[in-house]
DNA sequence: CCCATGACGAG
DNA sequence: AGCTCGTCATGGGT
């Protein structure tokens, strides 16, 4: 008896129209009738519903609150296989078919046109693969899919584009297969994510807000004269001078005269003259104010958190370089005194939970080297290390980072000789992974994501660049293997969670590359903190799989809070 | 009006 | 340290 899940049933909705196909008997017809068909099948132990993307065909699904528990979503897999971020049907469909993307045909009239056709035109047929070979323009529009059969023969080509993805991916490995389930679970939270926002309290976000930008404007004459007041504050440093702060070159120049010369004003460049002039300080907390007065601030707020007081914005499974999850309306870099007003509602929590010392984790796993993999053992996996290089553990943790970031500066120089040595095999994986930037050779991450390297960072592929390009590119390399792996091993994790806190009442309301934010009923804290300790383990297991020489292990931080910024800094 | 750049927030 | 992302403002081009 096959289990759930393991059944492929391909599903493409069109506008108002719908169809899937289940052991070869298709159900098509209203978006409204199939979809309900959907949710039922779903109730019932769902298969694993194939679909195009889960943001064409899944949307309205999530909008009604089904929690769709598997897919495959070819535009995922095909980031997996294929690398980088485009991943339209028709690339999917070219790409897998062996036909170059630049002969996709293009057509207008079904972008500006997204209508049904003329019933009575039936010269066109019911192929949605064109003459050309390439699939039509118009197959994944009203236009062309306006009845039953055309839907079916969409799902029937949907349903074979997903079963040669999968046996390229099992010709990489059943990791690769269980990437991709991830990932797919992923894009369907994403929706999630979106639909259910980030509670956040309000009034706390205004006081916030306020406290940096000062109080909401009344008029463009009054938001000027704030403004005007905020500069005031730096200028006063500089008597008799008048000097634009948005404008680098006159801020330049207005720290020249006070005696303080920089190539640039960037921050970090600036950080060491804070103490050496006021002026320095007034316009590094300056900058401060007027990234959430100019970002972050009442406009942000207006257009973000909805009636609900829920801070929404869309989110993607997998960016185009190493496949971590991305989120707009500042999801993803929300400054640190914001963070307060991120509060979980009445009778709720929040189970916070983060990934600690993820990437050297990661690499262990992925290297297979089993010395390194002993040190994961410990709480503190620096420790270890330190103690087999004989150095501070400041030292051994720099020099473990630079290697994986390949700095080129400091001086973890020592320390890095002995970590080639203690650690032969990870550090090898760095090193090929950095001659392969340097070669331009493609790479691929542990659950099988290829990391292009023709593109990325190529001012014009095989002329100028240079050397420092050329390292550049090699950096990169270095860090995509690890940082997409821990992309991979998140989403794994992320996906076990989903499902494990919902019995609970509980949803993942934040992803951030290695912390997950659980919203959940007061009462379900202390299981919601199990289920998230125990969704590492199994998804870490499942993930490292067949290659545990050693076993590596992984920890989470976890805690109850109430706002987001209770926990650890 | 588009686009590159500088700057900066988060991990 | 090094890498990724999204966002805003400026200023140089069209």
């Amino acid at each position: 008896m096959a289990g759930p899940g393991s059944e492929f049933v391909p599903l493409v909705v069109v506008g108002e129209r719908a169809a899937y196909l289940r052991a070869g008997m298709p159900c098509a017809g209203s978006a409204r009738d199939v979809l309900a068909e959907v949710a039922r099948v779903e109730a019932a132990g769902g298969p694993r519903w194939v679909v195009p993307s889960a943001q064409a065909s899944l949307a309205p699904l999530v909008a009604d609150g089904l929690p769709v528990a598997r897919t495959w979503d070819l535009a995922e897999a095909h980031r997996l296989l294929h690398g980088g971020w485009a991943a339209h049907p028709a690339v999917v469909h070219a790409t897998l078919a062996g036909l170059p993307l630049d002969g996709i045909p293009r057509d207008r009239e079904a972008d500006l046109f997204d209508l049904p056709a003329d019933p009575l035109d039936d010269t066109r047929p019911d192929d949605p693969v064109g003459p050309g070979g390439y699939l039509r323009p118009e197959a994944l529009t009203l236009g062309w899919a306006d009845r039953d059969s055309r839907l079916v023969a969409l799902a029937r080509l949907v349903g074979d584009l997903a079963a040669t993805q999968q046996q390229r991916m099992a010709q990489l490995g059943p990791r690769a297969v269980a990437t991709a389930y991830s990932e797919s679970a992923a894009a369907v939270l994403c929706l999630e994510l979106e639909r259910d926002g980030l509670p956040m309290d309000r009034a706390r976000a205004e006081a916030l807000v306020a406290q940096a930008a000062g109080p909401r404007p009344t008029s463009e004459a009054d938001a000027a004269r704030i403004r005007a007041e905020r500069d005031a504050r730096v200028l006063a440093h500089a008597p008799g001078r008048r000097a634009d702060l948005r404008n680098p070159a006159q801020v330049k120049d207005l720290l020249a005269a006070a005696g303080v010369e920089v190539a640039t004003t960037r921050k970090w460049v600036l950080e060491p003259y804070r103490a050496t002039h006021p002026l320095v300080a007034a316009l590094l907390d300056w900058r401060k104010d007027e990234r959430i007065a100019t970002t972050y601030g009442y406009r942000w707020l207006d257009e973000h958190v909805g009636p609900d007081d829920r801070l929404r914005g869309a989110w993607t499974a997998s960016d185009g370089a190493a496949g971590r999850m991305t989120a707009q309306a500042g999801l993803h870099n929300l400054p640190a005194p914001l963070r307060p007003a991120v509060a979980a509602q009445p009778g709720h929590v929040f189970v916070r939970a983060d990934l600690g010392q993820i990437e050297p984790r990661v690499l262990a796993a992925v290297s297979g080297d089993r010395a390194f993999a002993e040190a994961t053992l410990a709480d503190d996996l620096y420790a270890p290390v330190a103690a087999k290089l004989r150095v501070e553990r400041s030292v051994a943790k720099i020099a473990v980072l630079a290697a994986m970031y390949g700095q080129r500066s400091g001086a973890a120089g020592e320390a890095l000789r002995d970590l080639q040595r203690a650690y032969p095999v990870a550090m090898g994986l760095l090193d090929e992974a950095y001659a392969a930037g340097l070669a331009r050779r493609p790479l691929r991450t542990f659950g099988g994501r290829l990391i292009r390297l023709d593109t990325a960072l190529a001012p014009e592929a095989g002329q100028g660049g240079g050397e420092g390009w050329d390292a550049a590119r090699g950096r990169f390399a270095r860090n995509a293997i690890i940082q997409g792996a821990a992309a991979e091993l998140f989403k794994a994790w992320a996906a076990t969670v989903r499902h494990l806190v919902r019995p609970l009442g509980g949803q993942i309301v934040l992803c951030l590359h290695d912390e997950l934010l659980v919203h959940v009923p007061e009462q379900q804290a202390e299981a919601a903190v199990a289920v998230l300790h125990r969704a590492l383990a199994d998804s870490a297991r499942r993930w490292v799989g067949a290659s545990a020489g050693v076993p590596v292990r992984f920890v989470a931080e976890v805690s109850v809070i109430h706002r987001w910024d209770e926990a650890k800094g």
